[in-house]
DNA sequence: ATCTTAAATTTGTTAGACAACTTTTTGTCG
DNA sequence: CGACAAAAAGTTGTCTAACAAATTTAAGAT
Protein backbone atom coordinates (compact mmCIF):
# COMPACT_ATOMS: atom_id res chain seq x y z
CA UNK A 1 0.00 0.00 0.00
CA UNK A 2 1.92 2.88 -1.02
CA UNK A 3 1.19 5.88 0.10
CA UNK A 4 0.73 8.70 -2.58
CA UNK A 5 -1.24 6.67 -4.98
CA UNK A 6 -4.61 8.39 -3.82
CA UNK A 7 -5.88 11.58 -2.82
CA UNK A 8 -4.15 14.15 -4.44
CA UNK A 9 -3.23 17.14 -2.11
CA UNK A 10 -5.36 19.11 -4.68
CA UNK A 11 -3.72 22.45 -3.66
CA UNK A 12 -2.54 23.67 -6.80
CA UNK A 13 -3.09 21.38 -9.93
CA UNK A 14 -0.72 18.42 -9.94
CA UNK A 15 2.10 17.05 -8.57
CA UNK A 16 4.30 19.13 -10.50
CA UNK A 17 7.91 19.36 -9.10
CA UNK A 18 8.33 22.00 -6.03
CA UNK A 19 11.53 23.51 -8.43
CA UNK A 20 9.73 24.00 -11.38
CA UNK A 21 6.70 25.73 -9.19
CA UNK A 22 9.06 27.87 -7.14
CA UNK A 23 11.04 29.05 -10.83
CA UNK A 24 7.22 29.41 -12.74
CA UNK A 25 6.16 31.66 -9.65
CA UNK A 26 9.62 34.09 -9.95
CA UNK A 27 9.18 34.23 -14.21
CA UNK A 28 5.44 35.34 -13.44
CA UNK A 29 6.81 38.11 -10.83
CA UNK A 30 9.62 38.88 -13.60
CA UNK A 31 7.28 39.30 -16.46
CA UNK A 32 3.95 41.21 -14.61
CA UNK A 33 6.42 43.88 -13.39
CA UNK A 34 6.34 42.87 -9.71
CA UNK A 35 9.83 43.02 -9.66
CA UNK A 36 10.90 46.14 -11.85
CA UNK A 37 14.14 45.62 -13.86
CA UNK A 38 17.39 46.81 -12.67
CA UNK A 39 16.06 46.19 -8.93
CA UNK A 40 16.85 43.21 -7.53
CA UNK A 41 15.47 39.84 -6.03
CA UNK A 42 14.98 38.96 -2.12
CA UNK A 43 18.13 37.01 -1.14
CA UNK A 44 17.85 33.51 -1.10
CA UNK A 45 17.06 33.14 2.54
CA UNK A 46 14.44 35.65 2.44
CA UNK A 47 12.70 33.49 -0.82
CA UNK A 48 13.77 30.33 1.24
CA UNK A 49 11.31 31.24 4.50
CA UNK A 50 9.04 32.81 2.20
CA UNK A 51 8.40 29.51 0.18
CA UNK A 52 8.94 27.19 2.80
CA UNK A 53 11.73 25.31 1.25
CA UNK A 54 15.22 24.98 1.52
CA UNK A 55 17.93 27.14 -0.44
CA UNK A 56 18.84 24.27 -2.47
CA UNK A 57 15.66 24.55 -3.82
CA UNK A 58 15.16 28.76 -4.50
CA UNK A 59 19.09 28.46 -6.01
CA UNK A 60 17.97 25.51 -8.47
CA UNK A 61 14.75 27.70 -9.25
CA UNK A 62 17.22 30.82 -9.78
CA UNK A 63 19.85 29.03 -11.58
CA UNK A 64 17.25 28.41 -14.63
CA UNK A 65 16.39 32.16 -14.82
CA UNK A 66 20.04 32.96 -14.93
CA UNK A 67 20.15 30.07 -17.87
CA UNK A 68 17.56 32.14 -19.89
CA UNK A 69 19.22 35.08 -19.16
CA UNK A 70 16.33 36.64 -16.94
CA UNK A 71 18.68 37.16 -13.88
CA UNK A 72 22.10 38.08 -13.21
CA UNK A 73 24.09 36.93 -10.15
CA UNK A 74 27.05 38.92 -8.46
CA UNK A 75 28.43 36.75 -5.51
CA UNK A 76 28.17 39.34 -2.87
CA UNK A 77 25.84 41.27 -3.91
CA UNK A 78 22.61 39.70 -5.01
CA UNK A 79 20.62 38.71 -8.04
CA UNK A 80 19.16 41.79 -10.25
CA UNK A 81 16.64 41.26 -13.10
CA UNK A 82 18.02 41.75 -16.64
CA UNK A 83 16.33 44.70 -18.28
CA UNK A 84 12.90 43.90 -19.72
CA UNK A 85 13.86 42.09 -23.25
CA UNK A 86 17.22 40.59 -23.50
CA UNK A 87 16.43 37.02 -22.44
CA UNK A 88 18.16 35.36 -24.94
CA UNK A 89 15.73 32.43 -24.92
CA UNK A 90 12.24 31.75 -26.63
CA UNK A 91 10.66 28.94 -25.03
CA UNK A 92 7.08 27.19 -25.36
CA UNK A 93 5.61 27.61 -21.92
CA UNK A 94 3.57 24.11 -22.16
CA UNK A 95 4.99 20.71 -23.91
CA UNK A 96 1.68 20.32 -25.40
CA UNK A 97 -0.13 22.50 -27.84
CA UNK A 98 -3.50 23.29 -27.74
CA UNK A 99 -5.29 23.61 -31.26
CA UNK A 100 -4.83 27.87 -31.60
CA UNK A 101 -1.79 27.40 -30.78
CA UNK A 102 -0.76 24.74 -33.35
CA UNK A 103 -2.93 27.56 -35.77
CA UNK A 104 -0.45 30.43 -34.29
CA UNK A 105 2.69 28.31 -34.98
CA UNK A 106 2.01 27.91 -38.23
CA UNK A 107 1.51 30.95 -39.15
CA UNK A 108 4.96 32.02 -37.72
CA UNK A 109 6.59 28.85 -39.79
CA UNK A 110 5.15 29.95 -42.88
CA UNK A 111 7.19 33.15 -43.72
CA UNK A 112 10.08 31.38 -42.10
CA UNK A 113 9.69 28.27 -44.49
CA UNK A 114 9.15 30.18 -47.26
CA UNK A 115 12.27 32.01 -46.79
CA UNK A 116 14.08 29.08 -45.82
CA UNK A 117 13.03 27.27 -49.59
CA UNK A 118 14.07 30.81 -51.49
CA UNK A 119 17.29 30.64 -49.62
CA UNK A 120 18.39 27.19 -50.13
CA UNK A 121 17.54 27.66 -53.70
CA UNK A 122 19.92 30.34 -54.20
CA UNK A 123 22.88 28.72 -52.44
CA UNK A 124 22.54 25.22 -52.10
CA UNK A 125 25.73 23.18 -52.75
CA UNK A 126 24.94 19.83 -54.60
CA UNK A 127 25.59 18.04 -51.29
CA UNK A 128 22.96 20.14 -49.52
CA UNK A 129 20.63 18.76 -52.49
CA UNK A 130 21.34 15.66 -52.11
CA UNK A 131 20.72 15.14 -48.23
CA UNK A 132 17.19 16.96 -49.63
CA UNK A 133 17.07 14.55 -51.71
CA UNK A 134 17.83 11.77 -49.48
CA UNK A 135 14.97 12.57 -47.26
CA UNK A 136 12.46 13.01 -49.92
CA UNK A 137 13.03 9.72 -50.78
CA UNK A 138 12.98 8.30 -47.33
CA UNK A 139 9.50 9.37 -46.87
CA UNK A 140 8.34 8.30 -49.90
CA UNK A 141 10.01 4.37 -49.11
CA UNK A 142 7.64 5.07 -45.80
CA UNK A 143 5.22 2.54 -46.34
CA UNK A 144 3.27 3.44 -42.90
CA UNK A 145 2.03 6.22 -42.40
CA UNK A 146 3.46 6.87 -38.33
CA UNK A 147 6.53 7.69 -36.54
CA UNK A 148 9.48 7.18 -39.68
CA UNK A 149 7.45 8.88 -41.96
CA UNK A 150 6.76 12.15 -40.25
CA UNK A 151 10.44 11.96 -38.66
CA UNK A 152 11.60 12.12 -42.71
CA UNK A 153 9.25 14.73 -43.44
CA UNK A 154 10.78 16.67 -40.60
CA UNK A 155 14.45 15.81 -41.90
CA UNK A 156 13.30 17.52 -45.48
CA UNK A 157 12.32 20.81 -44.35
CA UNK A 158 15.05 20.42 -41.92
CA UNK A 159 17.61 20.04 -44.72
CA UNK A 160 16.34 22.82 -46.53
CA UNK A 161 16.71 24.87 -43.69
CA UNK A 162 19.95 23.72 -43.47
CA UNK A 163 21.03 24.73 -47.10
CA UNK A 164 20.23 28.53 -46.78
CA UNK A 165 23.30 28.18 -44.71
CA UNK A 166 22.39 30.55 -41.81
CA UNK A 167 22.30 28.59 -38.76
CA UNK A 168 20.32 30.08 -36.74
CA UNK A 169 17.57 28.69 -39.97
CA UNK A 170 18.23 25.25 -39.34
CA UNK A 171 18.26 26.00 -35.93
CA UNK A 172 14.92 27.41 -35.60
CA UNK A 173 13.13 24.95 -38.38
CA UNK A 174 14.42 21.94 -35.67
CA UNK A 175 13.03 23.58 -33.10
CA UNK A 176 9.65 24.10 -34.72
CA UNK A 177 9.59 20.85 -36.55
CA UNK A 178 10.12 19.34 -32.88
CA UNK A 179 7.28 21.54 -31.13
CA UNK A 180 4.79 20.30 -34.39
CA UNK A 181 5.29 16.89 -34.17
CA UNK A 182 3.40 15.65 -32.51
CA UNK A 183 0.48 17.36 -33.96
CA UNK A 184 1.43 16.25 -37.54
CA UNK A 185 1.52 13.38 -36.00
CA UNK A 186 -1.79 12.84 -34.58
CA UNK A 187 -3.62 14.83 -37.75
CA UNK A 188 -2.01 11.83 -39.67
CA UNK A 189 -3.15 9.14 -37.78
CA UNK A 190 -6.95 10.70 -37.56
CA UNK A 191 -7.42 11.05 -41.19
CA UNK A 192 -6.61 8.03 -42.90
CA UNK A 193 -7.14 9.25 -45.97
CA UNK A 194 -4.52 7.55 -48.48
CA UNK A 195 -4.40 10.39 -51.13
CA UNK A 196 -2.99 12.77 -48.45
CA UNK A 197 0.67 11.11 -49.04
CA UNK A 198 0.77 11.10 -52.42
CA UNK A 199 -0.72 14.70 -52.42
CA UNK A 200 2.48 15.45 -49.89
CA UNK A 201 5.14 13.76 -51.68
CA UNK A 202 3.60 15.67 -55.24
CA UNK A 203 4.12 18.99 -53.16
CA UNK A 204 7.55 17.86 -51.92
CA UNK A 205 8.90 17.17 -55.24
CA UNK A 206 7.64 20.67 -56.58
CA UNK A 207 9.93 22.31 -53.83
CA UNK A 208 12.75 19.57 -54.89
CA UNK A 209 12.68 20.96 -58.85
CA UNK A 210 12.32 24.16 -57.82
CA UNK A 211 15.68 24.50 -55.40
CA UNK A 212 17.36 21.91 -57.51
CA UNK A 213 16.90 24.44 -61.00
CA UNK A 214 18.11 27.48 -58.34
CA UNK A 215 14.91 28.92 -58.94
CA UNK A 216 13.91 31.15 -55.43
CA UNK A 217 10.61 32.62 -56.96
CA UNK A 218 9.31 28.80 -57.77
CA UNK A 219 10.85 27.24 -54.58
CA UNK A 220 9.01 29.83 -52.56
CA UNK A 221 5.66 29.54 -54.40
CA UNK A 222 6.16 26.02 -53.83
CA UNK A 223 6.88 25.99 -50.28
CA UNK A 224 3.74 28.24 -49.91
CA UNK A 225 1.30 25.66 -51.28
CA UNK A 226 2.52 22.92 -49.51
CA UNK A 227 2.44 24.97 -46.18
CA UNK A 228 -1.24 26.20 -47.01
CA UNK A 229 -2.35 22.21 -48.11
CA UNK A 230 -0.41 20.84 -44.83
CA UNK A 231 -2.34 23.69 -42.54
CA UNK A 232 -5.67 22.36 -43.99
CA UNK A 233 -5.08 18.81 -43.37
CA UNK A 234 -3.55 19.77 -40.13
CA UNK A 235 -6.29 22.06 -38.73
CA UNK A 236 -9.60 20.77 -40.61
CA UNK A 237 -10.22 18.15 -36.91
CA UNK B 1 29.30 56.45 -10.78
CA UNK B 2 28.33 53.76 -13.60
CA UNK B 3 28.90 49.88 -12.35
CA UNK B 4 30.61 49.26 -15.25
CA UNK B 5 33.69 51.19 -14.51
CA UNK B 6 35.71 48.48 -13.02
CA UNK B 7 36.51 44.75 -14.27
CA UNK B 8 39.12 45.06 -15.98
CA UNK B 9 39.36 42.66 -19.02
CA UNK B 10 41.98 40.76 -17.84
CA UNK B 11 39.66 37.50 -17.84
CA UNK B 12 38.05 37.26 -21.15
CA UNK B 13 38.06 33.18 -20.31
CA UNK B 14 38.33 31.92 -17.21
CA UNK B 15 35.60 33.78 -15.12
CA UNK B 16 32.85 31.63 -16.49
CA UNK B 17 30.38 30.11 -13.53
CA UNK B 18 31.07 26.16 -12.65
CA UNK B 19 27.68 25.54 -12.93
CA UNK B 20 27.02 27.17 -16.39
CA UNK B 21 30.30 24.88 -17.67
CA UNK B 22 28.98 21.65 -16.47
CA UNK B 23 25.37 22.66 -18.12
CA UNK B 24 27.00 23.43 -21.48
CA UNK B 25 29.55 20.62 -21.32
CA UNK B 26 26.47 17.91 -21.22
CA UNK B 27 24.94 20.04 -23.56
CA UNK B 28 27.18 19.35 -25.89
CA UNK B 29 27.32 15.92 -25.16
CA UNK B 30 23.28 15.27 -25.62
CA UNK B 31 23.40 17.66 -29.54
CA UNK B 32 26.65 16.02 -30.67
CA UNK B 33 25.01 12.53 -29.78
CA UNK B 34 27.71 11.08 -27.26
CA UNK B 35 24.45 10.25 -24.69
CA UNK B 36 21.82 9.30 -27.48
CA UNK B 37 18.14 10.13 -27.00
CA UNK B 38 16.66 7.61 -24.77
CA UNK B 39 19.43 6.34 -22.70
CA UNK B 40 20.14 7.75 -19.55
CA UNK B 41 22.58 10.17 -18.50
CA UNK B 42 25.46 9.10 -15.65
CA UNK B 43 23.92 9.70 -11.86
CA UNK B 44 24.50 12.74 -10.64
CA UNK B 45 27.13 10.72 -8.15
CA UNK B 46 29.23 9.58 -10.73
CA UNK B 47 29.19 13.33 -12.72
CA UNK B 48 29.85 14.48 -9.59
CA UNK B 49 33.05 11.99 -9.24
CA UNK B 50 33.62 12.75 -13.04
CA UNK B 51 33.70 16.49 -13.32
CA UNK B 52 35.34 17.24 -9.37
CA UNK B 53 32.32 19.69 -8.16
CA UNK B 54 29.60 18.50 -5.77
CA UNK B 55 26.76 17.17 -6.22
CA UNK B 56 24.74 20.52 -5.62
CA UNK B 57 26.32 21.90 -8.86
CA UNK B 58 25.75 18.89 -10.96
CA UNK B 59 22.14 19.01 -9.73
CA UNK B 60 22.01 23.06 -10.73
CA UNK B 61 23.39 21.98 -13.51
CA UNK B 62 20.84 19.29 -15.13
CA UNK B 63 18.11 21.67 -13.27
CA UNK B 64 19.13 24.19 -16.43
CA UNK B 65 18.75 21.25 -18.50
CA UNK B 66 15.41 20.18 -17.39
CA UNK B 67 14.47 23.52 -17.92
CA UNK B 68 15.11 23.48 -21.45
CA UNK B 69 13.38 20.11 -22.07
CA UNK B 70 16.43 18.33 -23.13
CA UNK B 71 16.36 15.65 -20.17
CA UNK B 72 13.61 14.43 -17.77
CA UNK B 73 14.48 13.26 -14.35
CA UNK B 74 12.71 10.49 -12.72
CA UNK B 75 12.97 10.03 -9.01
CA UNK B 76 14.50 6.68 -8.56
CA UNK B 77 15.50 5.82 -12.07
CA UNK B 78 17.65 8.38 -13.52
CA UNK B 79 17.86 11.46 -15.71
CA UNK B 80 16.95 10.12 -19.33
CA UNK B 81 17.55 12.19 -22.55
CA UNK B 82 14.23 13.25 -24.47
CA UNK B 83 14.15 12.25 -27.64
CA UNK B 84 16.20 14.40 -29.99
CA UNK B 85 13.85 17.73 -30.98
CA UNK B 86 11.54 17.73 -28.16
CA UNK B 87 12.90 20.79 -26.56
CA UNK B 88 10.85 23.58 -26.38
CA UNK B 89 13.49 26.09 -26.25
CA UNK B 90 15.21 27.88 -28.43
CA UNK B 91 18.03 29.98 -27.07
CA UNK B 92 21.50 31.80 -28.53
CA UNK B 93 24.58 30.05 -27.13
CA UNK B 94 26.66 33.64 -26.89
CA UNK B 95 25.12 36.89 -24.82
CA UNK B 96 27.38 39.21 -27.40
CA UNK B 97 26.73 38.37 -31.21
CA UNK B 98 29.68 38.22 -33.91
CA UNK B 99 28.98 40.41 -36.99
CA UNK B 100 28.25 37.15 -39.18
CA UNK B 101 25.45 36.44 -36.63
CA UNK B 102 24.25 39.69 -36.75
CA UNK B 103 23.94 39.30 -40.58
CA UNK B 104 22.42 35.71 -40.00
CA UNK B 105 20.17 37.02 -37.37
CA UNK B 106 19.07 40.24 -39.42
CA UNK B 107 18.07 37.37 -42.08
CA UNK B 108 16.14 35.19 -40.03
CA UNK B 109 14.49 38.61 -39.02
CA UNK B 110 13.33 39.62 -42.28
CA UNK B 111 10.71 37.58 -43.61
CA UNK B 112 8.97 37.58 -40.25
CA UNK B 113 8.80 41.39 -40.03
CA UNK B 114 7.25 41.19 -43.22
CA UNK B 115 4.84 39.10 -42.18
CA UNK B 116 4.40 41.04 -39.17
CA UNK B 117 3.60 43.59 -40.98
CA UNK B 118 1.05 42.38 -43.78
CA UNK B 119 -0.48 40.77 -40.46
CA UNK B 120 -0.85 43.84 -38.38
CA UNK B 121 -1.89 45.53 -41.41
CA UNK B 122 -4.91 42.99 -41.55
CA UNK B 123 -5.65 42.64 -38.13
CA UNK B 124 -5.14 45.80 -35.85
CA UNK B 125 -7.44 47.11 -33.72
CA UNK B 126 -7.33 51.20 -33.43
CA UNK B 127 -6.02 50.83 -29.83
CA UNK B 128 -3.03 48.88 -31.39
CA UNK B 129 -2.46 51.37 -33.90
CA UNK B 130 -2.22 54.06 -30.91
CA UNK B 131 0.18 51.58 -29.34
CA UNK B 132 2.72 51.79 -33.01
CA UNK B 133 2.21 55.62 -33.76
CA UNK B 134 3.27 56.46 -29.79
CA UNK B 135 6.57 54.21 -30.12
CA UNK B 136 7.15 55.93 -33.36
CA UNK B 137 6.34 59.75 -31.97
CA UNK B 138 8.10 58.60 -29.00
CA UNK B 139 11.36 57.54 -31.21
CA UNK B 140 10.47 61.39 -32.60
CA UNK B 141 11.15 62.99 -29.68
CA UNK B 142 14.06 61.54 -28.63
CA UNK B 143 16.80 63.55 -29.29
CA UNK B 144 19.75 61.58 -28.54
CA UNK B 145 20.27 58.62 -30.57
CA UNK B 146 20.83 56.71 -28.16
CA UNK B 147 19.40 54.54 -25.35
CA UNK B 148 16.00 55.17 -24.78
CA UNK B 149 16.28 55.95 -29.00
CA UNK B 150 16.62 52.42 -29.37
CA UNK B 151 14.74 51.28 -27.38
CA UNK B 152 11.38 53.22 -28.57
CA UNK B 153 12.65 51.36 -32.23
CA UNK B 154 12.55 48.11 -30.60
CA UNK B 155 9.19 48.94 -29.07
CA UNK B 156 8.08 50.27 -32.39
CA UNK B 157 8.68 46.87 -34.09
CA UNK B 158 7.07 44.70 -31.07
CA UNK B 159 3.90 47.08 -31.09
CA UNK B 160 3.16 45.91 -34.72
CA UNK B 161 4.03 41.78 -33.64
CA UNK B 162 1.51 42.08 -30.94
CA UNK B 163 -0.93 43.84 -33.35
CA UNK B 164 -1.59 40.77 -35.79
CA UNK B 165 -2.62 39.10 -32.90
CA UNK B 166 -0.36 35.98 -32.62
CA UNK B 167 1.41 36.15 -29.30
CA UNK B 168 4.15 34.31 -30.72
CA UNK B 169 4.98 36.67 -33.37
CA UNK B 170 5.14 39.49 -30.29
CA UNK B 171 7.46 36.85 -28.07
CA UNK B 172 9.41 35.93 -30.63
CA UNK B 173 10.52 39.86 -32.40
CA UNK B 174 11.03 40.73 -28.41
CA UNK B 175 13.15 38.09 -28.17
CA UNK B 176 14.94 38.94 -31.58
CA UNK B 177 15.03 43.15 -30.77
CA UNK B 178 16.69 41.69 -27.42
CA UNK B 179 19.27 39.88 -29.26
CA UNK B 180 19.64 43.13 -31.41
CA UNK B 181 19.57 45.99 -28.83
CA UNK B 182 23.48 45.72 -28.29
CA UNK B 183 24.06 45.49 -31.73
CA UNK B 184 21.37 48.28 -32.80
CA UNK B 185 22.76 50.47 -30.21
CA UNK B 186 26.70 50.59 -31.14
CA UNK B 187 26.17 50.44 -35.00
CA UNK B 188 24.21 54.08 -34.13
CA UNK B 189 26.47 55.57 -32.07
CA UNK B 190 29.79 54.27 -34.41
CA UNK B 191 28.20 56.35 -37.44
CA UNK B 192 27.49 60.02 -36.07
CA UNK B 193 25.51 60.23 -39.00
CA UNK B 194 22.30 62.54 -38.14
CA UNK B 195 20.70 61.93 -41.50
CA UNK B 196 20.10 58.59 -40.75
CA UNK B 197 17.30 59.20 -38.10
CA UNK B 198 15.20 61.73 -40.76
CA UNK B 199 15.53 58.49 -43.15
CA UNK B 200 14.59 56.03 -40.35
CA UNK B 201 11.65 57.94 -39.37
CA UNK B 202 10.86 58.36 -42.88
CA UNK B 203 10.37 54.62 -43.20
CA UNK B 204 9.05 54.29 -40.27
CA UNK B 205 6.08 56.62 -41.54
CA UNK B 206 5.83 54.87 -44.57
CA UNK B 207 4.60 51.44 -42.46
CA UNK B 208 2.37 53.14 -40.07
CA UNK B 209 0.31 54.81 -42.87
CA UNK B 210 0.86 51.20 -44.79
CA UNK B 211 -0.85 49.97 -41.49
CA UNK B 212 -3.16 52.18 -40.99
CA UNK B 213 -4.63 52.24 -44.23
CA UNK B 214 -5.11 48.38 -43.74
CA UNK B 215 -2.72 47.98 -46.83
CA UNK B 216 -0.75 44.45 -46.19
CA UNK B 217 1.03 44.42 -49.40
CA UNK B 218 1.91 48.17 -48.64
CA UNK B 219 2.78 47.63 -45.24
CA UNK B 220 5.10 44.40 -46.16
CA UNK B 221 6.60 46.53 -48.81
CA UNK B 222 7.31 49.51 -46.52
CA UNK B 223 9.02 47.09 -44.06
CA UNK B 224 11.02 45.27 -46.17
CA UNK B 225 12.46 48.45 -47.76
CA UNK B 226 12.72 49.43 -44.21
CA UNK B 227 15.00 46.45 -42.84
CA UNK B 228 17.19 46.44 -45.97
CA UNK B 229 18.11 49.90 -45.33
CA UNK B 230 18.92 48.86 -41.45
CA UNK B 231 20.66 46.60 -42.49
CA UNK B 232 23.20 48.31 -44.69
CA UNK B 233 23.01 50.99 -41.98
CA UNK B 234 24.24 48.34 -38.77
CA UNK B 235 26.32 45.52 -41.29
CA UNK B 236 28.59 48.51 -43.26
CA UNK B 237 30.36 48.94 -40.47
C1' DA C 1 9.89 -20.93 -12.26
C1' DT C 2 6.94 -17.21 -10.11
C1' DC C 3 5.59 -14.23 -6.85
C1' DT C 4 6.83 -11.61 -2.55
C1' DT C 5 9.83 -9.18 0.08
C1' DA C 6 14.04 -7.01 1.24
C1' DA C 7 18.13 -4.45 -0.15
C1' DA C 8 20.59 -1.43 -3.01
C1' DT C 9 20.31 2.71 -6.35
C1' DT C 10 19.01 7.11 -7.54
C1' DT C 11 16.77 11.47 -7.46
C1' DG C 12 14.44 15.07 -4.22
C1' DT C 13 15.04 17.84 -0.33
C1' DT C 14 16.94 19.69 3.93
C1' DA C 15 20.52 21.42 7.08
C1' DG C 16 24.71 23.42 8.21
C1' DA C 17 29.18 25.08 7.21
C1' DC C 18 32.82 27.67 4.98
C1' DA C 19 34.82 30.48 1.09
C1' DA C 20 34.61 34.55 -1.99
C1' DC C 21 32.88 38.81 -2.74
C1' DT C 22 30.19 43.01 -1.83
C1' DT C 23 28.02 46.29 0.95
C1' DT C 24 27.47 48.59 5.18
C1' DT C 25 29.00 50.09 9.44
C1' DT C 26 32.34 51.52 12.55
C1' DG C 27 36.63 53.52 14.06
C1' DT C 28 40.47 56.57 13.48
C1' DC C 29 42.96 60.45 12.15
C1' DG C 30 43.46 65.01 10.10
C1' DC D 1 33.02 67.73 10.97
C1' DG D 2 34.79 65.16 6.94
C1' DA D 3 37.61 61.65 4.69
C1' DC D 4 39.76 57.54 4.67
C1' DA D 5 40.80 52.81 6.42
C1' DA D 6 39.48 48.80 8.81
C1' DA D 7 36.18 45.82 10.62
C1' DA D 8 31.68 43.77 10.49
C1' DA D 9 27.68 42.11 8.35
C1' DG D 10 25.30 40.47 4.39
C1' DT D 11 24.98 37.63 0.05
C1' DT D 12 26.06 34.35 -3.41
C1' DG D 13 29.06 30.08 -4.55
C1' DT D 14 30.36 25.62 -3.23
C1' DC D 15 30.93 21.59 -0.32
C1' DT D 16 29.66 17.81 2.89
C1' DA D 17 26.45 14.97 5.19
C1' DA D 18 22.17 13.16 5.89
C1' DC D 19 17.44 11.55 5.23
C1' DA D 20 13.04 10.95 2.36
C1' DA D 21 10.79 9.07 -1.71
C1' DA D 22 10.68 6.42 -5.67
C1' DT D 23 12.57 2.97 -8.56
C1' DT D 24 15.36 -0.88 -9.74
C1' DT D 25 17.69 -4.98 -8.55
C1' DA D 26 18.63 -8.93 -5.75
C1' DA D 27 17.31 -12.40 -2.60
C1' DG D 28 14.09 -15.74 -0.67
C1' DA D 29 10.18 -18.57 -0.14
C1' DT D 30 6.63 -21.43 -1.90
Amino acid sequence: MTKGDTSPPLQTTAKLPVVEEIAQHLVVLIRDGVITAGTKLPTEHTLSRQFGVSRTVVREAISRLKSDGLVESRQGSGVSVIPASLRRSFKLHEAILGRQQVIELLELRQPLEMASARLAAERRTSQELQEIVEAQQRMNVSLDWSDEGVQADLDFHHAIAKATGNPFYADFMAFLGGALRMTILTARSESGNPNIKAVTLQEHLNIVQAIEARNPEAAGRAMLLHLQGATLRMTAH
